[in-house]
DNA sequence: ATGCAAAGATGCACGCTCTGCAAAATGAGA
DNA sequence: TCTCATTTTGCAGAGCGTGCATCTTTGCAT
């Protein structure tokens, strides 16, 4: 399985990607012109150059492909956090992997507008929406838990054993939903204004202003 | 439309009633035994005696049949408290009300058990119910407030204007959730086991715990 | 380059959900 | 009883989703 999800690979999984982004993007241009509900698979299939058989290789359900554009940023994430220099402390490599991401969604920027849009249009899907957020939060703190492990202790020496062990459970939960938040928050402000300012630079921002009030598990 | 509920009516009213009872009756029976996903609306239909097309005129969605066994029962808690005598509190009005509806749910003990296990085992459906439950419990908030408006103040003589208006907007929401929650403790209590206590008396017992922690509004 | 094996895409058939429409059945009321 | 309104029902049809067989493409070793 590999954990897919950077960008080279043979030309199968490039291929498959390609597709499976086509059907995510006119599904979404499609909802955003006449509804969600108005949009069949027939339609989202045919704008996107597959046949139906084929769509429901990639979605299980005609709605799923409104649910996320991209369904394997999240993984694309974790791979950075894990792949990042060992020197970077876990909540610069996350930083810098999320920006990194988000970088590519600035080319999408008017998508990403229409996205928000149609998941507004039905609650139903914004529902949805949140719960693949919820679920992408809780792999993502596995990642960082992960990295966290080996080396570099969590807690200042000095620290009670026990508040060392809940603080080391509790950390990537925490940081994983501070990233959440600033991806969310981010999101929504970069896609409600016509602004100039880059998208990773707008994340940035919001994660530091976050982070302020986290303090540093090591420090 | 006069706000149905009420066990009398014309011979047209009752066998609709009927009907829909028999509907969600077979769709929840049905539903234990092989599951949810396995029972198709031709099963249903069936089983209560009526066309696929009748289903239909009562249930927009399939889903809709495992969702509540009487869809009615807060449409005449709602009337109950409204007809109640006026000298009664709206607290005891409240809790007379739900027990009357509770006494006609416990001699369909067994469906309630299976409609749980019905529930439980297919949290899509779990949480319709609970979606299901907290638009009764806002149109009880209102009808609550409806009962408290014309006579009655709220907070005691002499408390300031404002924080009588607060409570006044309060008071009818807490209620109304002081009473879900009893209902919701009661039927899992009197569902989890195997006892020989009535099912009101449950009740009484839950809403008399739960309403010991919340003032009365005029005292 | 060539051929083989794995993986993906496609077409087809099928069952199920849900809707609109018109006809038949049935309760309400004069 | 006779009429009117409501309800039930069957039918046709669009759409969703799945299983299966087939065909094409890709990856790889020779």
């Amino acid at each position: 399985m590999s954990e897919n999800g950077a960008a080279g690979g043979g030309l199968r999984e490039r291929k498959k990607r390609a597709t499976r982004a086509a059907l995510a993007e006119a599904a979404i241009r499609l909802a955003a012109e006449h509804g969600a509900e108005k949009v069949t698979v027939e339609a989202i299939s045919a704008a996107a150059g597959v046949s139906v058989r084929t769509f429901f290789n990639y979605f299980d359900t005609r709605d799923d492909a409104f649910v996320v554009i991209d369904a394997d940023a999240g993984a694309r994430i974790r791979q950075a956090l894990l792949d990042a220099p060992a020197g970077l402390g876990p909540m610069e490599a996350l930083r810098e992997a999320i920006s990194a991401e988000l970088a590519e969604a600035e080319q999408q920027r008017e998508l990403w507008r229409l996205h928000t849009d149609v998941l507004n249009a039905s609650p139903h899907l914004l529902v949805r929406n949140l719960g693949a957020h919820m679920a992408d939060e809780t792999a993502l703190a596995e990642a960082i838990a992960a990295r966290l492990r080996p080396g570099e202790p969590v807690a200042a020496p000095g620290t009670g054993a026990e508040e060392r062990r809940r603080a080391l459970e509790l950390y990537p939960r925490l940081l994983a939903a501070l990233a959440g938040t600033a991806v969310r928050v981010s999101v929504e402000h970069w896609c409600s204004r016509e602004q100039e300012t880059a998208f990773p630079d707008v994340f940035r921002e919001v994660f530091a202003l976050l982070a302020a009030g986290l303090p540093a598990p090591s420090a």
